[in-house]
DNA sequence: ATAATTTCTTAACAAATGTCAACGACATTT
DNA sequence: AAATGTCGTTGACATTTGTTAAGAAATTAT
């Protein structure tokens, strides 16, 4: 059984859930461990799980043609891992889902995922909703990113993720903000001048 | 009655519906002109409606605080226009849609959209696929995005939009690439020259 | 047709960012 | 403790892109 008070809380939070259906979506979770560098999920296979993070952090990203990075966002407490298209098509994706620090995930595979999903309302609704939310997100974010200098990116980030630059490594922050390493340490050492 | 071929055939396709539901679905939609430069829905207004493009194009785009446009993507025909989030919400929003093109849209109001959606599952499903897909392909933008130069991404945005440098003009390619137009000029002189 | 306006291009220069190389701080391994 | 490797920083330089200004080209209005 699942012990996340987080992901206990979110369950209990579907719009006219039931004690019964709560503890059956509850038990079609089970918890995965990951080392930091380890894998949830690699481009090229087929993404067997969705994933509640309830502690850790992880990095989500592609790997292009020229071989670098692009980290397309991280995932902290409380956030979902996977590659959804592969996950939804059963094919092979694009992206990876790597760990940053050690990570719990509660994951859900695709053949409860679709059992819940038809069974319980509440269930695909919140499913829905998650990636209409992410859906508008990254439609403001885009809009965002392609008008701003790296300093107004990074600032940005500061503000509306403070904990990115805690818990994650720089190299992986300047692949997230789409700038060499070189330019986010030259953007922060001004920034600090400037204080 | 709707007379559009392509809007007519979207409908028919969609899984498992009947002749009755076909007419009451395409009943509930109305036909909707606009001029080039006219707006279909501006910031700071609530989305009252979804439009269908039967033909013509249009601009996706927020104005930023210091004043210049940030164009998130044209729709030609076939595609969805309208502030999703604004239109769920009924709240004003903060994106732009407005004609480049003489447009046709064909449209649906919240509540006949309501309607539908809790009365036909094959339209609902239809909903909840395009944001899903959008939402896929949104993400794949972004990862590219972020690691190409202006060059890369004028050359992508020709491969796989074709349309778009024929039917827009070109200050709203800069824009929808986030480069200066001279930059954008620049580049496609470069390109002239190359070949 | 002419004038007025808008759009696109070009050039010169400034600013931002990438690249390459070197170095030091820090952690891990031996 | 020494050796090794990773990570973050710095500096010099090259490249890309933005900015400003001007003018050409195309479109629209008169």
């Amino acid at each position: 059984m699942i012990e996340s008070a987080n992901f206990q809380r979110l369950i209990k939070s579907l719009p006219g859930i039931t004690k019964e259906e709560e503890s059956v979506i509850l038990e079609s979770f089970n918890v995965r461990q990951l080392e930091p560098k380890e894998y949830f999920c690699r481009e090229g296979e087929i993404c067997k799980q969705l994933g509640y993070v309830d502690k850790g952090c992880l990095s989500y990203f592609q790997v292009l043609a020229d071989g670098r990075k692009s980290i397309i966002h991280f995932a902290f407490e409380d956030w979902w891992t996977g590659d959804l298209e592969s996950f939804l098509t059963r094919e092979p994706g694009h992206y990876n889902w790597q760990a940053i620090e050690p990570v719990e995930l509660i994951c859900i595979s695709r053949s409860k995922f679709d059992i819940l999903r038809n069974e319980y309302t509440a269930f695909n609704g919140l499913f829905y909703r998650k990636t209409q939310t992410a859906y508008i997100k990254a439609m403001a974010k885009a809009a965002k990113d392609k008008s701003e200098t790296a300093e107004e990116k990074y600032l940005r980030m500061l503000e509306e993720q403070p904990q990115i630059i805690q818990r994650v490594p720089h190299y992986d922050v300047a692949a997230y903000l789409g700038i060499a390493p070189e330019s986010l340490s030259r953007i922060r050492n001004k920034l600090s001048k400037e204080k």
